[in-house]
DNA sequence: TGTAATATGTTTAAAGTTCTAACAAAAGAA
DNA sequence: TTCTTTTGTTAGAACTTTAAACATATTACA
């Protein structure tokens, strides 16, 4: 039951419904694909009629194609099979981190195309800019020759002004009040320029997906685990963003208030208990709360040298891996109480560490949840292999020209 | 950006433009009554042919009216004025609370009939429901004689599960598992039951009101502190049920995991830090987490003793208070980042003291938000006197005839 | 007082939807 | 070859929004 604003509303028009129409039959397309025109009539519980008008839309559009006629099980005409069409361009996405882009270049309904490459991160704005374009478009022509841009996304640890199209505050990048949006599209002028927080990012990475079951995973989280703690959440099928577009920053969430200091300036934030940093001072074997965190000693030693060591018999860094866990689940349990998603989705370093902690999250996640349903939560792990950031960031290219007209 | 869910959509058929066309007629008539027909074209940005057509839809069906002839300011013909029709019978709120319960009777447009009254809850479900139709229809005959009842709206302190109508926990009840909705409908043959859990219900109140300044509030939380602490969470103008319509318990999101122990089971819950009890126990000298609250020996005292008591020269009651205020302005600087809101609510007995923790409050939502801009959100109290619950219990009858489409 | 000007609300017809029913096309079964 | 079944299209009915003309009602002003 939602209430319409009476202050930004929108009108059905003539062509409304069809829009509508024409937005789920190729939603479902999407995901029946090979599918007839028939079977799309029973999909959608219209008639064939309607559905030959709708796809005869979405040809001339060329946001779909005809592929070869299917074969029938039983007798009878055979249907002519749908496909997406996947040639509309291609979209670039990048992945902006404290000393390297990573950059992907995906077809028109975000499949990859070739690897995925980087370059150095200036944290100069007008060098940033300039390397980027001529980076940009020198491994574009490496891997997708004359394939025209259709848009870029560029995911950014951070706190952005979407309206503006500025950071805001990135301490990775120690970025304040950056412009980015408007230098951007004068670097790649007529491409449309598409920014996003990184833990929103990666929530878009699984709302966007195909997944094998069929299943649309429309009220998830995804937490990624990393220098801070990102978080995105879905509601409903769309990216929870709130009025200053800072919703889901969960990872300041108290653990305890009087906890270690975190980057914020606020002490005893989840983030200072269970971000990779966090960690490694646990690891060398200061107090969690006693110390700045950045004035680590050892500073080439990561989470994944951690790891190693706790796989092998280092029974320190399995002690600190285990300590993080806990307190990842005791987080973890504070968002599904407040947000009661139908699945909650990990990334970051410490995943690969899953088959060792996942006991200790689970049984913190049982401890803190008010309910048993709530305490059995799927959560998944997203391998830094995905690439959710970049799969991300070319959905905010490629997903619009699928998404639900906005309507009432 | 919403993505279409391919298991769960809704095509759009012949009738449905003109479906959500009627439902934001609707909602502009309420909002601006009095309102012509060339307003609402205005309002619409549509022809008036097409209002004409709406109006005389919404007309039929006796959702509004026809009024006097408005007053023109220049020449030309005077305007039509159009009212919300409220005479389509009436609505029951009901407040379960654990001593006794609360009702009002409202209009179909969801104004109060009469003044709240109330008669004792029974714990014993075949009891509670004899007595509960007993009362309702003695006080409906009093209030509103002859009036159709339209629905009941009925709000339980406590986790429900709609789906099959069933109270699965509420500790202030003492229930567990006790089927409510279909007793009810059995009592009550014909009448739509709307059962609803009481921080949701409080979030409703808010977004259905009609505010003076016009803004709807799509995006708001309503905190309600009283013996337990409820929260209700509004996104995109819809409350936030999750997969177990347990979403918005941030009442247990922990200050200090090592905290006071809670009623839920986990320690350091916010509950533990600001509910009634909590406060009680402060003041009555024991160190927030050395004892269960419950063994209270002062049985009788209340909050508002204390606010009164603080408002003397009670400086150890003083002390209380503003103890609360800080935690409360700690977990509400949690929501904030979590959320992001337009606006927050804060209701139960605590507000009484608004003027007194204020800048407590402030202070810790300052401490604790990530940025400036978050850390100055509206906090509005919504004292008892509007009695919350039965607005939002009403609200669940009244509502839906406002409520947008479910459209793709 | 009468006429022009102007705003409101309705009617009519056009353009664009979904939807029903009939029809053409294509393939296997008998 | 003929029948049956499935797919996809076409024609027209029912129902939309929308543009334009029209009727109605009121004020302004000569």
């Amino acid at each position: 039951m939602r209430r319409i604003n009476p202050k930004d509303f929108k009108l059905a028009k003539r062509g409304t419904s069809r829009g509508i129409n024409k937005q789920i039959a190729l939603t479902l397309i999407g995901t029946h694909q090979p599918v007839s025109r028939a079977d799309l009539s029973r999909l959608m519980e219209t008639n064939r009629a309607n559905v030959t008008f709708l796809v005869n839309e979405l040809l001339e559009e060329k946001l779909i194609r005809e592929g070869d006629a299917g074969s029938q099980r039983v007798r009878g005409r055979k249907p002519t099979h749908l496909y997406l069409n996947s040639h509309q361009g291609i979209a670039v996405a990048l992945d902006i981190r404290a000393t390297r882009i990573y950059m992907m270049v995906t077809d028109s309904i975000g499949r990859q195309i070739g690897q995925v490459v980087s370059f150095p991160t200036f944290r100069e704005p007008d060098r940033f800019i300039a390397s980027l374009g001529e980076n940009v478009r020198h491994f574009v022509k490496d891997l997708a020759e004359n394939a025209a841009i259709v848009g870029i996304g560029v995911v950014v640890p951070g706190l952005l002004d979407r309206a503006n199209g500025t950071v805001l505050n990135s301490p990775t990048l120690g970025w304040k009040n950056v412009k980015l949006l408007e230098p951007l599209e004068r670097e790649f002028p007529g491409i449309a320029i598409h920014l996003e927080n990184s833990g929103k990012a990666c929530a878009l990475s699984q709302l966007w997906k195909t997944h094998d079951d069929g299943i649309a995973h429309n009220d998830i989280v995804f937490v990624s685990v990393s220098d801070g703690v990102g978080v995105g959440v879905v509601i409903n099928g769309e990216v929870v963003r709130g009025r200053h577009n800072t919703a889901g920053e969960f990872g300041h969430i108290p653990i305890s208030v009087d906890g270690p200091r975190c980057a914020c300036g606020a002490s005893g934030c989840w983030e200072a208990y269970i971000s990779n940093i966090a960690t490694l001072t646990r690891y060398f074997g200061r107090e969690a709360g006693s110390s700045r965190p950045q004035s680590l000693d050892v500073a080439n030693f990561t989470v994944e040298d951690l790891i190693i060591r706790a796989r092998g018999n280092d029974s320190k860094a399995l002690t600190a891996l285990n300590s993080t866990a806990r307190y990842l689940g005791l987080g973890l349990a504070s968002i599904i109480n407040a947000i009661d998603p139908m699945q909650i989705y990990i990334g970051g370093e410490i995943t690969e560490a899953w088959d060792l902690i996942e006991p200790h999250v689970r049984e913190a996640i049982r401890e803190r949840t008010l309910t048993a349903d709530l305490g059995r939560v799927a959560v998944t792990i997203v391998p830094a292999s995905e690439y959710p950031r970049l799969r991300g960031a070319a959905a905010l290219v490629t997903a619009p020209a699928f998404a639900a007209p906005k309507v009432a």
